[in-house]
DNA sequence: TTTAGAATATACCAATTGGTATATTTTTTA
DNA sequence: TAAAAAATATACCAATTGGTATATTCTAAA
């Protein structure tokens, strides 16, 4: 069972993580932070030592939950070349899941965090790097079970999906028009099917 | 021959452009800019209304001097798809060359202003979409010298070149690896000899 | 060289910033 | 249920925010 103060620290998390990630860290101030919690500012310091280890929390929770989402879409299928084109598929609904987010949380703390805080851009280096290293498992994977050529650099492939898929989330969250990111999934699952399939 | 106020403008957005491209528009103070360029801020606001004012001729200015290196590079050929491979020529030195700028301003401020300043956004929209007429022009003017297929959608790959190629920027950017702009332009020139090309 | 007009500096504004010390209230444990 | 402990609220801080009205300085033309 979760404690009151628990129960606080994680709704203020809760609240506030797609503040952070609309705004940015400079952007969301701490009154932002208290109108939209209705907390105060003692409330908030007693649950985190700054702003900045705030920023950090809500990122850390906001990619948690979607990496989570998308393993679990992913359990669809115990076929790794399978569990490739569920990413995709996870990634042509993404719009409207990020929207409720408040955008991409890695794209925009990318962008954000570079000049603002050092501390919440590792992270989001760190969760890059993870979710590179997840796709590029998943091309081992499905080495192993003989449904990927063995000659693929898997490295190599789950940093260009990885580029391919950010970059249909800028365009399609800038320019508001989601064929950007139905199009490079089309586009993902081509070379899929064309250059990694056996 | 530019009067000294002209001059002062110039040099204002000359100095305060790669500081709102860093920052970001709420991070970029206006004793941010004061201190920069040595002058007031009644030097300041007798050049700009206010500084969204400034911060959008700081993006069209940034944005004009880009489009303009571009276009030179491209000025070595006449050839509809040779421009296109010195595109991602250009783009494979666009690393050192964006970290002058203080990052690419249209990705940085396409993240930053949604939310700040939908004056500023909808530059960053236009710009898009400008370059993506340029790119989809470009191929039109391919077909008609027999170098591209026909029956290739202009706009289309117009938009999935952008999409990739935004995609490396922030890549190279948030991992400081610049392998990602030069895989992704290598994965590009493959693209465009497969795909486009008779 | 004087002078009008333009450009810049100065001094100020109320509001807000992140943060803290202390007072008060709420929760938990005994 | 009472006391200890934890959590939250209040009141405050100096510094900074974007912006403005006015004073001063500089520029350019006559």
């Amino acid at each position: 069972m979760l404690t009151k103060a628990e129960q606080t620290t994680e709704f203020i998390i809760q609240t506030v993580a797609p503040i952070f990630n609309k705004n940015g860290y400079s952007a969301t101030s701490l009154s932002d932070i208290t109108k939209a919690t209705g907390l105060t500012k003692g409330a908030i310091y007693g649950n985190f030592k700054n702003k900045e280890e705030l920023a950090i929390a809500t990122f850390t929770s906001t990619v948690k939950s979607m990496l989570k989402r998308i393993t679990d879409h992913q359990s669809q299928s115990n076929s790794p070349i399978r569990k490739l084109f569920l990413v995709t598929d996870f990634y042509r609904n993404y719009y409207d899941y990020s929207k409720e987010m408040g955008g991409c949380p890695i794209l925009n703390t990318g962008v954000d965090a570079k000049h603002q805080s050092s501390l919440v851009f590792q992270h989001v280096q760190h969760t890059i790097t993870k979710i590179q290293n997840n796709v590029s498992k998943l091309i081992d994977a499905g080495k192993q079970t003989e449904e990927i050529h063995l000659h693929i650099d898997s490295m190599l492939y789950a940093k260009r999906l990885y580029t391919m898929i950010i970059g249909a989330i800028f365009m399609t969250h800038t320019m508001n028009d989601n064929s950007y990111l139905l199009e490079t999934m089309d586009q993902i699952d081509v070379l899929i099917r064309t250059e990694l399939k056996i």
